[in-house]
DNA sequence: CTTGACTCTATAGTTACTATAGGTTTTATA
DNA sequence: TATAAAACCTATAGTAACTATAGAGTCAAG
């Protein structure tokens, strides 16, 4: 199939394959005569596993990790375990920080009354001290 | 004082206060005979309000909106109040879909057995459903 | 009067894309 | 068969919010 088709099957842009494969995150394809791509059901489940994880928010230089350690199936899966404990880790931190974030938020919200002018607006007042 | 001792007392850094002010968030500092930015307590106060602004991930756009609002006592506050719930739902968003993320995680680390080979790595065969 | 710390501007790099310009190839229609 | 439209190609620039660098000027201390 060519880049549109291989586009609309994965759902990625056009524009976003030829960039992970710039990046070295797919191999490079065939070329039809007129120098289109050309792809396999295998390059599909290629971009499936780059989309997969980046759907996880796992980096593309992760991934291009995680795609050099599956070509190396007797290795030990220890590294993969690491790379996930902290992308799980990153998660964690950033889940911490929305719910400070959050309550604060929230709490500006509250002590805004809208019928109020900015003179007297509690939101801007919070955010000055 | 001069932008070292600001970026001291601020703790934001020297380039992200020129940054800020490129950007129009701060204002055009009074300069020294030989151009160097001169800030007073004013200007540090402007500074802390974006820093506040930032660490509830409102966007330089929105601040800078904010600032405008901030200039305009008399009005009434009910777009500050918008902009604060917007963020809100923003924020809220991002914490369901890290929540599903962090559960994605975690289940695929319990699926790691450390001493496997990455052949039979439960990791890399969720990450490639 | 020189050294070193500080400052200046302008520019490029970061991440993960998205968008554009200007050109070629293929496919569909007249 | 001619041509127009759709799909494709490469290369380059733009996005957000900074950070880092190069190369130059300024200032205080010894």
């Amino acid at each position: 199939m060519k880049i549109g088709e291989l586009s609309k099957t994965s759902g990625c842009s056009i524009q976003t394959i030829r960039y992970y494969e710039r990046e070295g995150l797919l191999s490079d394809p065939e070329r039809s005569e007129g120098n289109f791509r050309l792809y396999s059901n295998k390059a599909l489940k290629e971009l499936e596993f780059v989309k997969h994880c980046r759907s996880l928010d796992i980096s593309l230089d992760d991934i291009k990790r995680l795609i050099e350690l599956k070509n190396k199936p007797e290795e030990s899966c220890s590294s993969v375990n690491e790379l996930i404990k902290q992308q799980l880790n990153l998660v964690n931190k950033r889940m911490k920080e929305l719910k400070a974030l959050k309550n604060e938020l929230q709490h500006m919200a509250s002590t805004c009354n809208s019928d109020n002018t900015i003179e007297g607006c509690g939101i801007i007042k919070s955010l000055d001290s």
